[in-house]
RNA sequence: GCCCCCGUAGCUCAGUGGAUAGAGCGCUGGCCUCCGGAGCCAGAAGCACAGGUUCGAGUCCUGUCGGGGGUACCA
């Protein structure tokens, strides 16, 4: 679809420079020319303030402007009415005709109707979730989940071939004591007194893998080390995970091991260019460390630096350990720079507000690498709380969260509470830079009366009729569009501003947009829906069959919308 | 201490420097013989504080206060 800020921009554009050919205007460089939807009635439908920018570089009065912008404004098919108005707006209303001949380029492309061309011919990449395969999936990483998926379906709409990845590392310590923690409850499992280890994972589902384990295989890896209890940890904790994100529509199409960057020898590879390059440097202390920085490192081997203070850090990072083991920067440029190298114009990173600091590093890896950082984009998004309401003071109170036993921190839980769509939407339905507090009982309890289902049941609704159209043998074909009115078409004009939602969503790094979007586009349609019946006694066959036109269309809609969300869109509820 | 995020209605949250700051929940009062009422209509209620930039600030800058996260030779 096209877009309309961009299509009435073009058309101001046009004015001004024929305004300016025409002397109505003085010379000035033509700034960017902002559109934006009218914000109320009687303001037509799209409002353009750019004659209040020019009142200086023109030297006139943004009225004066205005009418000389409308003066020379070119027709087009899409616009029936342009009016300068307030301080200085310029507001277009859009053609009645033309919408209506919306309605019919919507059935005819269905879905495709709603997606854009912006980045065909480009490659992006989301890298979504990405969590260590040390425990399950929590609430707090399904936002990252969610948003992540959402951000890809976005891109998908807006023309990229799009690839979704997980990155992660089976290899660092935390594994270790993963295994070693699965080798404990085995022993237990075998009647033995062993305790956990210090620091180990005492999540009650490693009972659970230890019993499977000990079924299995009895007695046989009594005297074994970590190695592969780590292994049957992982590869169980795996299939979880994939299967707690699958439940709410979460697919990835790699998973891109750390390990993997160790066996091809790329993370040396990398060390050792920026050797080349003079941003490492081996030291028992960062070379800017105060006196007692430096006395706290005065027993340690040297490690490997990067020098980040190139680059306006505050201090200078280990690459890697006193014991010859990277931390996690290496790998992190090691592995941003294969995806640049992948050939991804776009690559986005949904990471949590706990590693939030860590891709400024990343940057200035990629650039002491000489590399261009453009591509990459980070969505960080902000912790999540699960909360509820205490029943005695009715404040609200947070639900620990806890990988050992809390009641509400996994996924799985929660989708057995309430329900993927209304995860799904109500983790969405926030700024990824604000702070969630995720009222759990909302979501449950309320669940009949919440945006998830106001949403889905215009869904249902246009479904209902298309159902008894079909019952009494009604069909919408070959209707006359001109019979609907004004409250019809103030809606399809909303449907219209999906495409911008998309283009804003994209560029902005914003997935949550397309939530309100859902939203305020139900609250257009249902008043419609009561208002605007399609069938019943009365209504003139051509009216019917005109309306079902609409509610086809919107049927379509909705779809669309609700499967940019990851949302299903059920035909009866 | 320093860095990042947040502070908008009773609660949860929207709000690309533009016209009269929006929605959901909750609350109050109306509307159903209707394509499924999981709906519609109406009402009360708000930008933490102080400066600054701008024709115009919830939005940008500085400071203060409050909350969260980070600040490891952990990831």
């Amino acid at each position: 679809m096209k877009l309309l800020p961009e299509l009435h921009a073009n058309l101001v554009k046009k004015a001004i420079e024929s305004a300016q050919a025409a002397g109505d205007l003085p010379q000035f460089e033509i700034p960017d020319i902002p559109i934006t939807p009218a914000k109320r009635e009687g303001q037509g439908d799209y409002a353009c303030p750019v004659a209040m920018a020019l009142a200086k570089v023109a030297a006139k009065k943004p009225r004066d402007i205005a009418e000389m912008i409308v003066k020379h404004l070119p027709k087009a098919d899409f616009v029936s009415h342009v009016e300068f108005a307030g301080p200085g707006f310029i507001n277009f209303t859009l053609s009645q005709k033309w919408l209506k001949q919306q309605i019919e380029a919507i059935i005819v492309e269905g879905e495709d109707y709603f997606s854009l061309d912006i980045g065909a011919g480009h490659k992006a990449q989301v890298e979504f979730v990405s969590a260590n395969p040390s425990g399950p999936i929590t609430i707090g990483r399904s936002r990252g989940g969610i948003i992540g998926d959402t951000m890809a379906r976005l891109l998908e709409a807006a023309g990229f071939d799009v690839q979704r990845e997980y990155y992660f590392n089976n290899a660092g310590m935390q594994m270790v004591m993963l295994g070693k923690s699965l080798k404990a409850r085995y022993l237990q499992a075998l009647g033995q007194d062993e305790p956990l280890p210090e620091g180990g994972y005492q999540g009650e589902y490693l009972i659970d893998f230890a019993n499977e384990l000990a079924d299995e295989q009895g007695d046989a890896l009594v005297n074994a080390d970590w190695k592969p209890f780590k292994e049957f940890a992982e590869a169980k904790m795996f299939e979880w995970i994939r299967d707690s994100l699958a439940q709410i529509g979460i697919t990835h199409d790699n998973f891109f091991n750390e390990d993997s960057m160790f066996q091809d020898g790329s993370i040396w590879a990398v060390l050792e260019e920026l050797d080349e390059r003079g941003y490492a440097y081996k030291a028992t202390e960062w070379a800017g460390a105060s006196d007692e920085e430096k006395a706290k490192a005065a027993d340690r081997e040297p490690a490997v630096w990067f020098r980040t203070t190139a680059f306006g850090d505050e201090k200078d990072r280990v690459m890697v350990k006193s014991d010859g083991i990277p931390t996690y920067t290496l790998p992190d440029i090691a592995y941003h720079k294969n995806k640049i190298e992948r050939g991804f114009d776009i690559m986005v990173n949904v990471l949590g507000a706990d590693h939030g600091q860590q891709y400024k590093v990343v940057q200035m890896g990629i650039e002491a690498l000489g590399m261009d950082p453009s591509g990459i984009h980070v969505i960080i998004n902000q912790m999540v709380k699960a909360v509820r309401q205490n029943p005695e003071t009715g404040e609200l109170e947070e639900i620990k969260m806890s990988t050992r036993r809390g009641v509400y921190d996994t996924l799985d839980e929660l989708v057995e509470m309430t329900s993927p769509d209304a995860i799904r939407y109500h983790m969405l339905a926030r700024s990824p830079s604000s702070h969630l507090n995720f009222n759990v009982e909302e979501v449950v309890k309320q669940s009949n009366d919440n945006p998830v289902y106001y949403i889905q049941n215009a869904h249902v609704r246009c479904c209902g009729i298309a159902r008894e159209a079909e019952a009494r043998g009604l069909s919408d074909e070959g209707a006359d569009i001109s019979l609907l009115s004004d409250e019809e078409l103030a809606f399809i004009r909303k449907a219209l501003e999906m495409g911008e939602v998309i283009e804003t969503a994209v560029n902005q790094y914003e997935p949550h947009k397309i939530a309100f979007y859902a939203q305020e586009l139900a609250s257009t349609f249902h008043p419609i829906y009561d208002n605007v019946r399609a069938l019943g006694e009365g209504i003139p066959e051509d009216v019917t069959r005109a309306r079902l036109r609409f509610y086809h269309a919107a049927r379509i809609i909705f779809k669309r919308v609700l499967d940019l969300m990851g949302m299903s869109a059920p035909e009866r509820m």
